[in-house]
DNA sequence: AGATGAGCGGTTTTT
DNA sequence: CCGCTCATCT
């Protein structure tokens, strides 16, 4: 039996939050302090200790990730085998859905609606923008669709769209149309997931209220991560009986230019004044060092609560290591020879070891060095297998399979394979359809089952009516064995219909690859067998790539990845490179005191990503479209004070804006630790490789002659003149020379 | 329908 | 500078 001894497992502060019983209760929790702890443990204490039962309780997060593990650890604190399903436990989006299923009689929306992903978004946004005319120069299908996604997430329907100038008039009929286009398509895309369930709690008082009756308690991971229509809707649904329990840390909200505003945690302290606010500040991830480093990047952004994290560990652990390469070239060489030594000096295994950057294009280079020192890595965010096209082809037809009206699933695949349906006999169509008042799909669903006997037959020219009906047959056909057929039944079958893998598998490597992902996608559609299309659809809209990747199995490699997608994640090696202005922080950030702030948490979750070692590296010149520019360090390296770093390399431009007893690296400090001291990261005895005269080979300029080469700083520098960009001064240990 | 070249944009991307 | 999209041609 589970007992009062599921509270032993935590610290004073802990507790504090798990036990408390304030209405609204404030969690704001360092990383790595365990903030899924207080929530799972807290889930677990209501369940086990407080008499709440499990019909009781929504738990939010933001990724279906936290919410998978969420629930596997309140299962293991419970002894459960599977927690009741009748707990709402998800993300924010799956729990609006599935409110708005089970409430769909209250809004413009059959059963059967499906949910519109990014991609689908930007589609419609197009085709709003064809149908009104519109110069898609002028107006960039993304920055409208951000423009309208802006405005749900700030819950402003149409009609509520604030118009200060022609632009915005223009956008607003773009608005307008792209919800018609939803509509027609019996669709919501992500935003409407939280802008109806807001509206549809706010317009039935009734229904609301049935809610904040049923969730006696309300349970929020990465609050500051919330929007407008997130905090509104919890607002709402936080009644006069419930408790709303949220946690979150204002410090690595990263994610505002996606409408997550940080100050709702501001705003939570205002308008709920009575709660209860608990810090988390014990770390149990990182070394003091790391922490410290972390905490004087960030006490410089305002408006926070200021947290002072201290390390479990009883360790204040190594010095960061400083590294400033001569070029971008050098910095990936640098990272991928620091990995390779203390992989040889087994100081560490492979999936240890974690490098983030900015932007993914910094990815290239670091592939190219591990590509070179033939050693593995595991790249994130890159395979994006729900953007392949035949996985969205397949998940186009199933769409139709479900609802028929479903216009930009038609558009995609009216034409897949190639079946003699052009832009011509399309738009012919649609405007059939629209003359009829029936969605395009309705239509070929009639030719397709009464072929010339159909009213529409004699509304298409020639012959070209042949192929529509043909393809509303299929569609007929999958339409009415959608619910009939077993899943897997079903997408085999529309697979044979439209001899898809003779179409995609062009027996090539990549055409085999592709047929690949189908069978992927036909695995999962196996395991959805039991629960049916429209749970499979559901799940396949509101689950992302990220969560797909992990099931891939963990490999001994190490992990690069963007610093946004580190976040919530923990490495024993962490370099961060790319540490010069323009890069973090970014150039687009620089004129925006609050981007600017961003950039300055994103780096700070980097930093605290580390448990034992951080690398902290930058270029002094970087390629940037062609042509090598200079480059200054990062403004936010000089927060970080001189005794925590350990100077690595030559340092010219960090070392300038610092005192000059930092020029003597390790002596200046004889406090290092007994590790560095064991294994000098510099070869203690510099034998030069290279003479004047010599012929070379760089892995990107190509040829060149050295001129001289001394030792400077441990290092052999060799200056070499070649046949492409003329003179360079290289770090020889770093470039990657070859003598010819 | 597929190939080819001009032209443009190049930050991050939980759902 | 490179890679992608889109328009235009065949």
């Amino acid at each position: 039996m589970v007992g009062a001894d599921i509270l032993s497992g935590l610290n004073e502060a802990q507790r504090r939050a798990v036990t408390s019983q304030a209405r609204q209760v404030l969690v704001l929790a360092g990383p790595g302090s365990g903030k899924t702890r207080v929530l799972t443990y807290r889930i677990a204490y209501l369940i086990a200790l407080q008499g709440v039962r499990p019909y009781q309780i929504l738990a939010v997060t933001f990724t279906n990730k936290a919410a998978r593990e969420m629930q596997t650890r309140v299962e293991r604190l419970l002894q459960m085998e599977r927690l009741p399903s009748e707990i709402w436990l998800g993300t924010f989006h799956a729990t609006c859905a599935r409110m708005l299923r089970r409430e769909v009689k209250y809004l413009p929306l059959d059963q059967n609606f499906v949910i519109m992903d990014a991609d689908d978004q930007l589609a419609i946004v197009r085709r709003a923008i064809k149908d009104l005319n519109i110069s898609d120069k002028l107006y960039r299908p993304t920055t409208v669709h951000a423009a309208i996604s802006h405005a749900k997430n700030n819950l402003l329907l149409p009609k509520e769209y604030p118009v200060r100038s022609y632009r915005d008039e223009v956008i607003l009929r773009i608005y307008e149309r792209y919800q018609q286009v939803l509509q027609d398509s019996n669709a919501v895309d992500f935003d409407d997931l939280l802008l109806w369930a807001y509206r549809l709690l706010l317009e039935n008082p009734q229904v609301c209220e049935n809610y904040q009756r049923r969730f006696a308690h309300i349970l929020v991971d990465e609050f500051q991560d919330t929007n407008m229509a997130q905090y509104a809707l919890l607002r709402l649904l936080n009644g006069r009986e419930n408790s709303l329990f949220v946690v979150g840390d204002e410090d690595q909200s990263i994610y505002r230019w996606r409408g997550a505003d940080y100050r709702n945690v501001l705003r939570f302290e205002e308008d709920y004044p009575a709660r209860e606010k608990v810090l988390l500040e014990q770390n149990y991830r990182s070394t003091q060092t790391v922490l410290d480093a972390a905490r004087r990047v960030i006490d410089r952004n305002p408006h926070r609560t200021a947290k002072h994290l201290s390390s479990a560990r009883g360790e204040s652990g190594e010095r960061i290591i400083l590294y400033e390469a001569v070029d971008d070239y050098a910095e990936a060489a640098y990272v991928v020879d620091t990995i390779e030594r203390l992989l040889a000096a087994h100081r560490a295994k492979g999936s240890d070891f974690a490098v983030m950057y900015r932007t993914n294009a910094q990815s290239r280079l670091l592939e190219e060095a591990f590509l070179r020192a033939g050693l593995g890595y595991r790249l994130v965010g890159a395979l994006r297998f729900y953007g392949r096209r035949e996985v969205k082809d397949v998940i186009a037809f199933l769409r139709l399979a479900q609802n028929p009206a479903d216009e930009i699933s038609l558009a995609r695949v009216i034409n897949v394979p190639p079946r003699g349906i052009g832009d011509k006999t399309l738009v012919a169509l649609q405007l059939a359809a629209r003359q009829a008042g029936l969605a395009a799909g309705e239509v070929l669903l009639d030719l397709g089952r009464r072929g010339g006997e159909s009213p529409f037959w004699k509304a298409f020219s020639g012959r070209s009516v042949i192929p529509l009906a043909d393809f509303g047959a299929l569609l007929a056909g999958w339409h009415e064995s959608a619910a009939a057929l077993p899943l897997p039944t079903l997408f085999d079958r529309i697979l044979v219909d439209t001899v898809y893998h003779e179409y995609i598998d062009d027996e090539s490597d990549e055409g085999k690859d592709r047929w690949e992902n189908v069978q992927e996608l036909r695995k999962m559609a196996y395991d959805f067998q039991e629960r049916g299309l429209s749970a499979f659809l559901e799940n396949l809209a509101l689950v992302s790539d990220q969560d797909t990747m992990d099931r891939n199995p963990e490999q001994e490699v190490p992990t690069l990845l963007t610093l946004h997608a580190a976040k919530g994640l923990e490495f024993k090696q962490v370099f961060i490179i790319g540490l010069d202005e323009g890069l973090l922080p970014h150039n687009r950030s620089m004129d925006d005191p609050e981007e600017m702030a961003e950039e300055r948490r994103l780096f700070y979750v980097g930093i605290t990503r580390a448990k034992d070692n951080l690398y902290l590296v930058r270029a002094s010149q970087r390629s940037s479209y062609g042509s090598f520019e200079p480059t200054e360090p990062s403004r936010f390296l000089e927060d970080i004070p001189e005794n925590l770093l350990q100077p690595q390399g030559v340092l010219r431009s960090v070392l300038r804006r610092r005192s000059p007893s930092f020029f003597g690296g390790t002596q200046a400090y004889p406090s290092v630790s007994r590790r560095e001291q064991a294994a000098p990261q510099a070869a203690p005895v510099i034998v030069r490789r290279f003479q004047p005269s010599m012929r070379v080979r760089h892995p990107s300029w190509g040829e060149g002659i050295v001129l001289e080469s001394k030792v400077v700083d441990g290092e052999e520098t060799v200056d070499v003149a070649f046949a492409s960009v003329g003179f360079k001064r290289l770090i020889a240990s770093l470039a990657g020379l070859e003598v010819l």
